[in-house]
DNA sequence: AAACGAAATGTTAGCGATAAAGATCAGGGA
DNA sequence: TCCCTGATCTTTATCGCTAACATTTCGTTT
């Protein structure tokens, strides 16, 4: 900055302000420094800028996994919300672990982001604490849990569950069966896996529960798993999948052992992924709207961050709803 | 760290050794001075930390996008190599869009990572120039440019789907169709349909090109383009789809009108996804390595920026030859 | 006991930007 | 003419850590 400001005969203080949009800088003064800034292959450091500003431009988000989940539509949402607002996302994979978690989290803030957005609301103590006294604003998403660090932005694993099962019962389901990982470090599987056992009690339903591989668990995993279903003496009605994923593996098993579904089977995922609804035939999912509880979070963040709104006055907890989309593969078309 | 080192009773200088490994200070030092830091709520400042080493533990890594991708798995690849070695991954999208992709480079490379990776090997000359001037390692994947700007980790699309064609005919396919999206900014996607153009004419055999959708297409644009292929008056032996995906929808919308694949359509995809093996019947596809890709390219970053490996040294080409994985939508079981 | 080298710790200065406060200047009104 | 105002630009002092070099400590060797 120093060059530049010798080569075009101001401050560096005048340099400084040409790189930032805001301030005031004669318009030609400002075009002639980022014009000779160019040639002299001059690349501004926001390195320096961060510590001095103490404003990284960072917003931290730790999630399970990127690879085979509606986690990537997250950070899709939240990272066009924030980019537009100049912001660069962090991210970092917890694999579902909430040691690694922690680590990551700790990792995380010593990069000073201005806010901080995680998966669920399960943490370990060290985690909470942390976040806590980060002060900046913390997110948890894709859960409610029952006592927040800070904002929530998402929805109740379970009670989407019972009304899958409500759906099933409603088809006519008596037997059921649920699919999903091991629950180690998955709260939101066996959130949902809860709600499951809970409707199915609550409506006097027969059902069984299969587990098997560790999250994320994926197409291979549901037709693993269906092959047990349908090995196993008694008879099931409708299976309920963790995922749409493990969904369209199950689906597949059947079509392989010509199990007709729905007639002899349902079967229901969970996440909207484009599967079900391409799948032949489509599947009955849960949309939580992955997406949206991205681009929602971001625009929190970034009425708080950038907005000027006060962190006491901004609203806790956004509920996004999930939406039932019942297709061929629960019901008879 | 004052505080800390006040607190303590040793210098600033001995607090800050204690928070990087490798240094020398008395084991029973540290351990009390990381004790107190914990105490007192003390987060380490990578910002300061990285102004003054002038190291920012950053590698930048522009994809076109994180979803319905192969470059999710590329980026867990470099990340899981990367985050053992003490480097955190910055992300962007370029959404296909070597405009938006120049944009992003000069905003990633103001955080000053220490290695840079792009995808692909055609961008603006301001792109080039920006990242041959940065003086970090580059690394551009999935392709093998004619004048690469550093290092490549990648093959070529065009010679992989060479080989697609050559074995459709020798499974019998003499009209061929190719499915891909609009080519703007798709370059691999135009490469691979290059290779399928080369191929078909090399090899005499009748084809077809069809693209809809901005990229990445999907499966339902693959169930688009295949009802467009099917009601054309040319009948087609096989189609070939940019992605396993769009195959995948493809493979749908012949499933439901009745006609048969591979007996009177043979279906090929590209990019080994979950859903070429679980499909019924299997897609046969091209296995890219996408994980490895980032794996490798990871590796080869640690090496030069942590392992002393001499920039002038380290191979500059790293081919990672694309498997064909042959199955039942092509070849009758 | 003196000399020595390695390990552990301390001192000084500065990384490259910007916050905060002050200086300069053109144009307009009294 | 003089003062005032707002726009534009400059000066000074850090932000929190660590490179580089200086110094002390302490176990060994002669």
């Amino acid at each position: 900055m120093a060059d530049i400001a010798k080569a075009v005969g101001v401050s560096p203080m005048t340099v400084s302000r040409a790189f930032r949009r805001d301030t005031s800088v004669g318009e030609v003064t400002r075009k002639k420094i980022l014009q000779i800034a160019e040639e002299m292959g001059y690349v501004f450091d926001s390195t320096a800028s961060n510590l001095r500003s103490q404003r990284t431009g960072f917003v931290a988000i730790t999630i399970p996994s990127l690879n085979n989940s509606n986690f990537a539509d997250t950070v899709r949402g939240l990272n066009e919300v924030l980019q537009a607002a100049g912001l660069q996302v962090l991210l970092g994979y917890t694999n579902y672990d909430v040691d690694e978690e922690e680590r990551l989290i700790e990792q995380l803030l010593r990069r000073r982001p201005e806010a901080m957005v995680v998966t669920g609301g399960r943490h370990t103590d060290r985690a909470r604490r942390l976040l806590k006294s980060a002060g900046i604003p913390v997110v948890e998403t894709w859960d409610i849990p029952k006592s927040p660090v800070g904002y929530t932005v998402g929805f109740s694993n379970a009670d989407a569950m019972r009304r899958m099962v409500e759906h099933l019962q409603s088809a006519g389901a008596q037997r059921l069966a649920f699919i999903g990982g091991d629950d180690k470090g998955d709260t939101r599987g066996a959130d949902r896996r809860r709600g499951f056992v809970e409707a199915a009690e609550r409506l006097r339903l027969e059902y069984q529960l299969v587990s098997l591989g560790s999250p994320p668990i994926s197409m291979r995993e549901g037709a693993r798993a269906m092959v047990d279903v349908l090995d196993a003496r008694q008879p099931v009605d409708a299976v309920v999948c963790v995922s749409d994923l493990a969904a369209f593996g199950a689906l597949t098993e059947c079509q392989r052992r010509g199990v007709s579904v729905p007639d002899e089977v349902m079967i229901a995922g969970f996440g909207a992924y484009d599967i079900a609804e391409v799948a032949l035939p489509g599947l009955t999912t849960m949309d939580a709207h992955s997406m949206a509880i991205g681009s929602r979070t971001g625009e929190l963040l970034v009425a708080l961050l950038r907005g000027g709104t006060d962190f006491a006055t901004a609203k806790k907890v956004s509920h996004i709803e999930p939406t039932l989309r019942i297709s061929g593969s629960t019901v008879s078309r």
